[in-house]
DNA sequence: AAATAACATATGTTTTTTCGTATGTGTTTT
DNA sequence: AAAACACATACGAAAAAACATATGTTATTT
């Protein structure tokens, strides 16, 4: 049930809506749910139960601050599972292109976090 | 339904027996279906329906001689992918460690074609 | 203290994957 | 030509993953 082995590692990729997160967070090292949900246009929930996923096998850290939780990747985990999520990123810039869009509409903190799920 | 998007190669690469199939194949550049049922150790259409996914998606090219169908990378994938795959194959030998104990068992061709699926 | 905002999780359902088994196709052997 | 071999595919069942919706929790605001 964790992220040792590497077939687990690319379940956790193998789904548009994890593998979304998981290039947005690297690209902008930290964001939150409501941001997530802005920048996929996704239902909250949707968001938190692919995070839990991720977060189950150790692939995202959280950080409590008031209302918000901030997720990044974490980061010990395995160095070639870097160069592939970095790999991935590099590659594919237009995939996420809307989300970033998406994303940089709400401003930057804390402006974004006043359009957060308004 | 093809393997251009990024979340498709991750799917092809979250199974099991397909990334077994993936790795043993990068390592030994070519390997027919009876080859990849003892070093995997699965029935033949267990393996086979794998096989038609990762053709189907562009991963494998087929070649075929006499009554045996040997399969190996194609070689036009995206060169982010086959990084991956390099990367993984490099990172997780452990993981096909006694598929390649099974393999080697089978002695080299075509010795080991005389022992196919006996 | 009531209301609200941000997020997590539980529940039942639908969809997608994976599977075993049986059968079909083409090739080589006898 | 019949049998054996290597492989592909069809079919229904079982398992796993993803989903929408509702509700719970905690922190902030008023």
């Amino acid at each position: 049930m964790n992220n040792s082995t590497a077939v687990q590692f690319f379940k956790n990729l193998a789904d548009d809506t994890r593998l979304k997160i998981i290039l947005l967070i690297q690209m902008e090292r930290e964001l939150c749910v409501c941001e997530l949900t802005v920048a996929l246009g996704l239902s909250q929930p949707k968001i938190s139960r692919h995070i839990a996923q991720l977060k189950l096998h150790k692939l995202l850290s959280e950080r409590k601050v008031g209302r918000w939780v901030f997720y990044r990747l974490v980061d010990v985990i395995p160095q070639w599972q870097k160069e592939v999520i970095e790999l991935s990123n590099v590659n594919n810039q237009e995939y996420i292109a809307q989300c970033v869009v998406n994303l940089m509409g709400m401003g930057n903190r804390p402006t974004r976090q006043e359009k957060c799920c308004e």
